[in-house]
DNA sequence: GCTTTAAAAAGTAAAAT
DNA sequence: ATTTTACTTTCGAAAGC
C-alpha cells in the first residue's frame, strides 16, 4: 500500500566555507570555469565526475546541483572545495553541507484523470494550456509534487530523500482515497 | 485637516485616472480580440474587485487588465490563449499566467481547465465549417475526454484534431495548414492529436 | 522579480535531416 | 516526414541589481 519506488534525479546543497574567495584568480587558473561577474556574480564549476555543476561566490559560500546522491553531492562539494584550496591553502577543511533540494521521481502505476483529480484534489493548479502536469502542494512534507497523466510523478522541494518519499506516498494515498487512481 | 481633504482629492483623482487608464485598456484589448461587450463587462468586473481589494500594488494596470480579460474570456466559455492575450496586450506570456494565477487565488475565483469543446465555435466559423462537423467535433472532443485522451494536451491541439477530423468525415475537408493556423497550433501537433484520437476511438473512419 | 545551475515529467515548437 | 534540440512547470541556495 505505501511501496512507492523513487528515484532522485537532482540535489541541490549549500556550504559555507567561511573564508572569502578570489573568483577572478580562480576563473583565471581554470579552463572549465565560466565566470561573467555582470551576468551572475557566482562562478560556474563543472565536474565530470560526479557530474554537477558549482557555484562558488566570493563570500565563500557555493551551491552544487545535478548530484543523484546525497553522497555524490558532499564527495562533489568536497572535491571543488580542494581544487580551490591548491590555489587557496587558507580554505578550511572542515565546512558544513546542507541539502537544500531534492528532486526526486516516481510512478504511481496507474494513469490519472488530470481534469478529475483538478477537481477532487486541493491544493492543486492544472494549466494544460502552459504546462501538461498538474501542481500538487503539500502542506506535510512540505513539497510540491507535478502530476501527469502518465501516472509518473515528479517531487520536488524535499529536503530529505524520506521527505520526497514521504510525499509520494502521501499523494498516492490521498488519490486512492478520493477515488482519483 | 484641509491638507488631509486635499490628500484624498488628489488620491481620488489618481484612482479615476487609473480607472479610465484600465477602462480604456480593456476595450483597446478587447476590441481586437472582437471579445463581445458581455465579456469586457466581466473583465470590468474582475478588475473593479482586484482594485477593491488592493491587488494592483507591484502588478502594472496593463498586466492586471490582461489577465482579468484571460479570467473573463475563460469564464464566460470563449476562451483566448495567453499568446493572443499577450500579443495584443504589452504584457508577456508569463506576466498575464502570473497575475491570473494571482487573480483566481485572491479573487477566489475557480475556473476550470479550459475545455477544448469552448474553442470548436470560434475555429469552426474562422474555417467556414458547418454546425453539423462542430456537432461532431465536440463529440469526438467528448468521447476523448472520456477516454483520458485529454489529459495534459493543449485543449487548442485537441480541439484542432477534433475539428480536422470531423471536417474529413462529414465531407467538408479542411487542410491541416488551415486548421493549424486558426488553432495557433503546427501541423505536427494536429497530426499527433488525430493518430492518438483515431487509434484509441472509434471513429469508424481511416484517414 | 531577475540573473545561473541541474533534473525529471509530457506536450508543443522550431529547426535540422 | 521524422529526429534533434529546446522551451514550458516545480524547487532551493548563492550576491546583487
Amino acid at each position: 500500500m505505501t511501496d512507492v519506488d523513487i528515484k532522485i534525479e537532482n540535489i541541490v546543497a549549500s556550504a559555507t566555507l567561511g573564508k572569502s574567495i578570489d573568483l577572478q584568480t580562480v576563473a583565471e587558473a581554470l579552463e572549465n570555469v565560466d565566470f561573467n561577474r555582470e551576468q551572475f556574480p557566482g562562478l560556474v564549476y563543472k565536474l565530470k565526475e560526479p557530474k554537477t555543476a558549482a557555484l562558488i561566490f566570493g563570500s565563500g559560500k557555493l551551491v552544487c546541483t545535478g548530484a543523484k546522491s546525497i553522497e555524490d553531492s558532499k564527495r562533489a562539494i568536497k572535491l571543488t572545495v580542494d581544487m580551490m584550496r591548491t590555489m587557496d591553502p587558507d580554505i578550511p577543511e572542515e565546512f558544513e553541507i546542507k541539502i537544500q533540494n531534492i528532486v526526486a521521481s516516481a510512478n504511481l502505476g496507474k494513469p490519472l484523470n488530470l481534469e478529475a483529480v483538478a477537481l477532487g484534489l486541493e491544493n492543486t493548479e492544472y494549466e494544460p494550456e502552459q504546462f501538461p502536469g498538474l501542481v500538487y502542494r503539500l502542506d506535510d512534507p512540505k513539497v510540491v509534487l507535478l502530476l501527469f497523466g502518465s501516472g509518473k510523478v515528479v517531487c520536488t522541494g524535499a529536503k530529505s530523500a524520506e521527505d520526497a518519499k514521504l510525499g509520494v506516498e502521501k499523494t498516492k494515498a490521498r488519490l486512492a482515497e478520493l477515488d482519483l487512481i | 485637516r484641509l491638507r488631509k481633504w486635499q490628500r484624498k482629492i488628489r488620491i481620488s483623482g489618481a484612482t479615476e485616472r487609473n480607472l479610465a487608464f484600465a477602462l480604456s485598456e480593456l476595450d483597446r484589448d478587447s476590441s481586437r480580440l472582437g471579445l463581445p461587450r458581455s465579456v469586457r463587462e466581466a473583465a470590468s468586473m474582475v478588475y473593479r474587485r482586484a482594485v477593491e481589494n488592493k491587488l494592483i500594488r507591484g502588478r502594472s494596470i496593463e498586466g492586471v487588465v490582461a489577465a482579468s480579460l484571460y479570467a473573463a474570456c475563460r469564464k464566460c466559455n470563449v476562451p483566448r490563449t495567453l499568446d493572443e492575450i499577450a500579443e495584443v496586450s504589452r504584457v508577456s506570456k508569463k506576466e498575464v499566467g502570473r497575475t491570473y494565477r494571482f487573480l483566481t487565488r485572491e479573487l477566489n475565483i475557480k475556473l476550470p481547465p479550459t475545455s477544448p469543446v469552448d474553442y470548436v465555435p470560434r475555429f469552426a466559423s474562422e474555417l467556414g465549417l458547418s454546425g453539423e462537423v462542430q456537432s461532431k467535433a465536440i463529440e469526438i472532443i467528448e468521447m476523448a475526454m472520456e477516454n483520458g485522451l485529454t489529459s495534459g494536451r493543449g485543449p487548442t491541439g485537441v480541439a484542432a484534431a477534433a475539428l480536422y477530423i470531423a471536417s474529413v468525415l462529414l465531407g467538408e475537408r479542411k487542410t491541416q495548414r488551415d486548421v493549424a493556423e486558426v488553432a495557433g497550433v503546427t501541423e505536427v501537433t494536429i497530426r499527433n492529436r488525430y493518430k492518438e484520437l483515431t487509434e484509441q476511438l472509434d471513429l469508424g473512419v481511416t484517414l
